[in-house]
RNA sequence: GUGUGUUUAGCUCAGCUGGAUAGAGCGUUUGGCUACGGACCAAAAGGUCGGGGGUUCGAAUCCUCUAACACACGCCA
């Protein structure tokens, strides 16, 4: 169905013609001035230049078409030009109704369904999660939900950092350790044993340690370098090892990223597009892009209007070895080869803008996808902790994404319990579906390609623009339906009515902004406008519920309008928190 | 050095293709439960929108200069 500010426009412009101007000028707004109208259109200021007149004599004969419109109670010109408008609590509903009865709550299919990957998550094997992925994870998902539910076709890609540097790195720990190990006899021919020579706690003690090592011993990370190189070119006892990391890790990753609710149609890496990678690197070669530079084979992506300079994007490293440009691109290659998207987009640290610029170039002037292809890169900011530097833990290390999630859920554990008679089991339940929607919350509702403050405090608040607050207001409005339904009502025999009173009105109105919000934030990739719909909504609710009685109402059709109202609310809350990836208990 | 981003109330942030008196939350002050969840609601105080210049009938928003901060800038990812 049509956008409400649309359909006001359409009837606008339509006066706007009548009165012998353009149509176009006829664009309504929400109001900024809620104290004065609902709703406003600046068109007759607009055009005033153009047709030599002064913009309120316009404003007075565009109303004056108005006069006895169906869609509007009140059509005031104000000066300068001003015309403020007022809807009819009865054209109102008829919106209200038929979004209702509308799939989707009258939110249209595109024109074009598009085929797409979001690349998110992006962890690597062997390293456990830490905050810094869950930036990634929670805005990838709700990207992902909302494109999804805006009608198209989106595979959601952990995308594993399982080819680079660090395999080489714990594969070269593991031989300090334990040189004797099958893995490191390159004479082995007999099969590799089953069970891994390690526990996830040692792998994910080894990364770190390698790592740190590499950093003050040239010849450690020589070896390391070499060890990527030769796990990348095929040797077995090395592949082994990998595939022993892979299983390891991925298993504990697919419990974290459950934890979080996010959950990826594909579990593929950096080494799924390993087979893709010579010929690709051939391919670029023969047709004249790629060519030696400082001893890399390299791809100029530069371009002549450029503001800076754009480094070459690298293929191969001086020592033959891929980098992380080079799985970029063959990964590209190969989503273009399994799905043929219409887009993809990469949910990933903004400090990697220039990198995706180099590789989105590069893919476009190889030919890696066809030229309409949109390469998108959402990048988003860093977390910080209130003191505005990058979020640590007390004693400054990398917080591990699961203590944070447990430290959250304790303390929402805490508040919960002081509450009601809950089972323990419960409680637990609930302790964690509100804790989840706390953390999800209070990313999302910050702009992702902003820096933000994690602050746990703030989250897990019950008051103000907080996950807890918007799940309350759901559970506030289930338990009057459910009281309702306990006292012998009939929810499915309820029926929407007019709005008798400024508060419903309002609530109203603001259901019927859905379709336009929804949209909006999709087009625009934008989960923090669903995050301040709903938190508008669940204001305008909360205003609603304190002004009039419900289940107390005498008029029987009257009590039955407010339940359906009620219902069509609570339906709108749950899809949009659905969408960004969360959900609400039945109480708490 | 070059480029990108940020700068709006004490703090954390909104502000849609330029429109009327720049909005929320937290914090502060005050008021409201014998109605359906007071984990709520209502009200008040609080801002030269980093600074200068320009475009426009009209600028937080567009252009330009400038300051501070953050980030990135070939063989890690």
């Amino acid at each position: 169905m049509k956008k409400i500010l649309d359909i006001l426009s359409e009837e606008m412009g339509k006066a706007f013609e009548a009165a012998g101007y353009d149509a176009s000028l006829g664009r309504v707004t929400v109001s900024n001035r809620p104290d004065l109208c609902e709703y406003q259109c600046n068109g007759a200021m607009a055009g005033a230049k153009q047709y030599h007149k002064a913009p309120f004599m316009i404003a007075n004969e565009v109303a004056a078409q108005l006069e006895g419109n169906k869609a509007f109670k009140e059509v005031a010109a104000v000066a300068p030009g001003f015309l403020n408008l007022k809807l009819s609590e009865d054209y109102l509903l008829s919106i209200v109704k038929e979004m209702k009865s509308a799939e989707k709550f009258g939110l249209e299919a595109p024109e074009k369904v598009k085929t797409i990957v979001i690349d998110y998550g992006g962890p690597n094997v062997a390293k456990p999660l830490h905050v810094g992925h869950l930036r990634a994870a929670v805005i990838g998902e709700a990207v992902k939900r909302m494109e999804r539910y805006a009608g198209h076709k989106v595979i959601g890609d952990v995308h594993l950092g399982d080819w680079g540097l660090q395999m080489g790195l714990v594969i070269t720990e593991l031989h300090e350790r334990q040189p004797e190990l099958c893995y490191f006899d390159e004479n082995y021919e007999g099969e590799y044993p089953v069970e891994p020579p390690f526990t996830l706690a040692q792998l994910e003690e080894m990364y770190p340690t390698a790592s740190g090592k590499s950093k003050v011993d040239e010849e450690y990370k020589a070896k390391a370098l070499a060890a990527t190189v030769q796990l990348q070119t095929g040797r077995r006892g090395y592949r082994a090892l990998w595939k022993h990391i892979m299983n390891i890790s991925v298993e504990d990753l697919k419990k974290n990223y459950a934890n979080l609710d996010v959950d990826f149609d594909l579990w593929l890496g950096e080494s799924d597009a390993q087979p893709y990678i010579p010929g690709m690197v051939e391919k670029m070669k023969q047709d004249g892009f790629a060519h030696i530079s400082e001893g890399a084979l390299v791809v100029d992506v530069a371009r002549e209007d450029d503001k800076k300079e754009i480094p070459p994007c690298m293929i191969l490293k001086s020592d033959g070895a891929a980098m992380y440009d080079t799985t970029d691109l063959a990964t590209i290659l190969q989503r273009s080869h399994d799905y043929n998207p219409d887009s993809i987009i990469y949910v990933v640290d903004k400090r990697q803008e220039l990198h995706f610029e180099q590789v989105f170039r590069c893919a476009l002037k190889t030919g890696l996808v066809a030229p309409e292809t949109e390469l998108k890169f959402l990048g988003f900011g860093t977390m910080n902790g209130k003191d505005g530097k990058p979020f640590k833990t007390r004693d400054g290390g990398v917080m591990r994404l699961s203590s944070l999630i447990a430290q959250i859920q304790d303390e929402m554990r805490d508040k919960i319990a002081t509450n009601e008679a809950i089972s323990a089991e419960e409680a637990e339940a609930t302790a964690k579906m509100v804790a989840l929607a706390a953390l999800k919350y209070g990313d999302l509702s910050n702009q992702a390609s902003k820096d933000y403050v994690f602050d746990v405090e703030k989250f897990i608040s019950f008051e103000g623009d907080t996950g807890p607050y918007i799940l309350y207001t759901i559970v506030r409005i289930k338990s009057i339906l459910a009281k309702y339904a306990a006292q012998g009502g009939d929810l499915n025999a309820v029926e929407l009515m007019a709005a008798q009173a400024g508060a419903e009105k309002q609530l109203q109105m603001q259901l019927a902004q859905f379709n336009t919000m929804m949209q909006n934030a999709a087009e625009e990739t934008a989960p923090h406008k669903v995050c301040a719909y709903i938190y508008d909504l669940a204001n305008a609710f909360n205003h609603f519920y304190h002004e009039t009685k419900i289940l107390g109402e005498e008029n029987e059709t009257r009590k039955q309008g407010l339940i359906a109202l009620l219902i069509l609310t609570r339906d709108i809350l749950e899809t949009c928190i659905d969408v960004l990836g969360f959900k609400a208990p039945e109480r708490m």
